[in-house]
DNA sequence: CTTATTTCTTAAGATACCTTAATCATTAAG
DNA sequence: CTTAATGATTAAGGTATCTTAAGAAATAAG
């Protein structure tokens, strides 16, 4: 587990042993039953989780009531609510597991002060940063003008894990199609 | 000019005098005028870009040949490609003045380099990526899922600038609807 | 001022997607 | 094993939005 977490970033930038360990004695484990909550709407979110093992989606309320998931993750992913986190404001949505999910939790107040012990791991943190807004971004410009089927087949292609793993009606709220109309998709 | 730069990132990060006139010996300043093109579709972006003064938009030409507009930006704002700069791919889209645009331009091997002599900057701009995903993570989850009539009132609410300075057919553009609909939604 | 170019509006018919409601299939619980 | 709960499919009718095409209005160019 341990060994998990310095690949994953020592895939970004190097760390020697001291700073891995140093690193490390700041993450909690934790481990998740499936459909736990790892932040409710309406709290500030004061972590950031990277999961070892497991599913979570991301989604919050919408003005109908209707739940609409704006995000899966998965294995070595990091998952928080950005706006929550960085403004210290109320999450408008929530993070919830899919399956029984393993995470390594740092809070934000220890990774400020990591930052300055440690300036590389904010390098590493820009990164991560950029390559979820690159997703994103990705994501944002080009689902909102692709028609229904065009995004099932980008999901399907891109990240077939999510169809064995995540509930027909799940996938629908991602897509943001009704799972009916999915459905019909489907047949076709 | 130098005031104006200045001001925006000490509105984020503190540097001392001899910090800020290391960061701006690396800038350039260029003029473009209306319809120029900061960045062409297929270009690898190397440079980002802090707008002093004038108007831009990114979009790119989508399976139909139609330019789908993802972005605006003004004055005090960044603008650049994420994936290409940071990953040093062509850009799929492009970037170009809407208004004579005036902006100060910081190279990416520049910017590099002062990451390393200024570790302060990393902070910098790892809080602009910060800011620039939570603002296209809210319209990514929430312009998904609304009405076009009230993504247009958003916009209009939020950024009434743009409906003076931008033609409407851009804003259709941006909406992804098309003009002649907008052009209904508003009748109403 | 006059013409050309760009932008905006209107309307009719077509299509993608939603709503509701009912039925079927699968998994979890007693 | 039986029932309850959850998830998936099907169908009918409705609405939001697009397509095409044409003309009006505004702005830029000669």
């Amino acid at each position: 587990m341990k060994d998990q977490f310095k690949n994953h970033i020592s895939s970004y930038v190097e760390f020697n042993d001291e700073e891995i360990d140093e690193i490390f004695s700041k993450l909690t484990q934790k481990i998740f039953k499936k459909k736990d909550y790892l932040l409710k709407e309406g709290q500030v979110c004061k972590n950031n989780y990277f999961i070892i093992s497991g599913l979570v989606r991301s989604f919050y309320i919408d003005n109908k009531g209707n739940e609409k998931i704006t995000q899966f993750a998965l294995e070595n992913w990091w998952v928080t609510n950005m706006e929550s986190y960085i403004k210290s404001v109320p999450s408008y949505s929530s993070i919830q597991t899919i399956e029984k999910t393993t995470v390594l939790i740092i809070d934000k107040e220890e990774l400020d002060k990591l930052f300055k012990t440690i300036p590389k791991l904010e390098r590493f943190f820009r990164m991560i940063t950029e390559n979820m807004l690159i997703a994103i971004q990705r994501r944002s410009d080009i689902y909102l003008q692709m028609k229904s089927k065009d995004r099932y087949d980008d999901l399907i292609n891109n990240f077939p894990v999510f169809a064995q793993r995540v509930p027909q009606y799940m996938i629908a709220s991602y897509l943001e199609i009704t799972p009916e109309y999915l459905s019909e998709l489907r047949r076709k």
